[in-house]
RNA sequence: UGAGUGUAUUGAACAGCUGCGGGCAAAAUCCGAAAGGAUUUGUGCGAGGAAAGUCCGGGCUUCACAGAGCAAUAAUAACGGCUAACGGCCGCCGGGGGCGACCCCAGGGAUAGUGCAACAGAAAAUUACCGCCAAUUUUAUUGGUAAGGAUGGAAAGGUGAGGUAAGAGCUCACCGGAGGACGGGAGACCGCCCUGCCGUGUAAACCCUAUUUGAAGCAACACCGUGGUAGGACAUAUAACGCUUGCUCGGCGUGUCCUUAGGAGGUGGCAUCGAGCAGUUUUGGUAACAAACUGCCAAGAUAGAUGGCUGUUCACGACAGAACCCGGCUUACAGAUACAGUCACACC
RNA sequence: GCACCCGUGGCGGAACUGGCAGACGCGUAUGGUUCAGGUCCAUAUUUUCGAGAGGAAGUGCAGGUUCAAUUCCUGUCGGGUGCA
């Protein structure tokens, strides 16, 4: 099992949509919610509007690897729903990985230092 | 040299660091009574020619099934072969296109029947409006006639000659079509001869003929299955509480165990053996393909694995991501390479 | 995975037994009515060439059948629906 664990049920995504507090950029729209436990959980949508099948497994691919880079420097006990948008498949990671972090360090996540 | 045709192959390469999903191996640690599981380490593997569209054909699975027929807005449609099978492929015939290499074609039946052919035109399937000819009589009527005019996509085989009152396959020659004989071919069909003069088009209108199709799909299906549901057995101080009638008895709810089907979830199906792939190979065949020999088979997830960063090279990278598995078809696609023909120009 | 439906002017939506494409409504533009606006009335309104008369193209796209296709057939693109 890896130590990353991903929301499964759409209950879960709903959840935030509804409560969490979001943050948008061109290439990446964030929703981040206190949960009750001490895990990090995320989740990746990636709709029709991305494109085909190799856009949107190309999206979920570089926001995935903007999040492990992430996630050492992250405080526990959160949920995160990211969403692509249309210019996603077609930014460099580093791209987005500037995006996610300006939203985490708004929402105050980050770790200190 | 330029233009164009067909077939086949290929679908950027390399290195380093760091990640992801399976397989195998052994050791160590942890959990567990055990079976086993988790972590770490090593090793090797990890998207396509279309993985796509889901347009066909199968395998596989479950259901149905004595046999046959009917139905279906079902599919296919010259002929011969290949294939597990096909609506696919190869060859060939007929038709059409191109100077040519070559390419394209749903290509059965209209004397089984029904329907339709707007407008125009006299008439759209047994037709006479004008015209032509004859007769009567007198300026109209009757009869003959499909050569000419006009309409139309299409006007009753076409062209020419004879013939006639005028005309007409009425007669003849050639062409086209139909029927028949002979020859060639495995066959579609082709060649040639004879008869003879024939009511148009549409079946991608209904229809007829021939052939094929039992139904559904891996969310199939098989196994396990907390809770809850249904059925049965037992238990109780005949205890307590609630309901059933105010009371008593009785009954129900209650507890334990067993059984049937089964929703969520899990495991298998599922991935190394198959109609498998490859070959400057051999044999048969024009070819599709078949046979023999040699070699190789390491994606297998379950919210769904190939990413990120750095560097180098070049033609600066298109279309695009497996989801049970195969054989085709169709569609998308930057380019690169090889082979075999063709045409034009120039030179020898 | 299976079954099926729809694409027509700027928008909705007719024309579907093949026979003049754009009926009808909305919107838009111009003019009239009004002191002004609305309402109402009239005209125009697919694109393009043309001074005009008129010509050409055109029913998502590409082909085919037919004398003739929005209609019939095949392929394809886009959008949508249902079932498991």
């Amino acid at each position: 099992m890896s130590e990353y664990i991903t929301l499964k049920d759409n209950r879960d995504f709903s959840r935030l949509y509804k409560r969490g507090k979001s943050f948008v950029s061109p290439v990446l729209v964030t929703y981040i919610l206190k949960n009750k436990s001490d895990n990090l959980r995320f989740g990746i949508t990636t709709g029709k509007k991305v494109g085909k099948a190799v856009k949107r497994t190309r999206a979920r691919r570089v926001i995935r690897a903007a999040y492990y880079e992430l996630y050492p420097n992250i405080k526990s006990g959160y949920d995160f729903v990211f969403v692509a948008r249309g210019k996603t498949p077609y930014a460099k990671s580093q791209t987005i990985c500037c995006a996610m972090k300006k939203h985490l360090k708004a929402a105050g996540v980050l770790k200190e230092g």
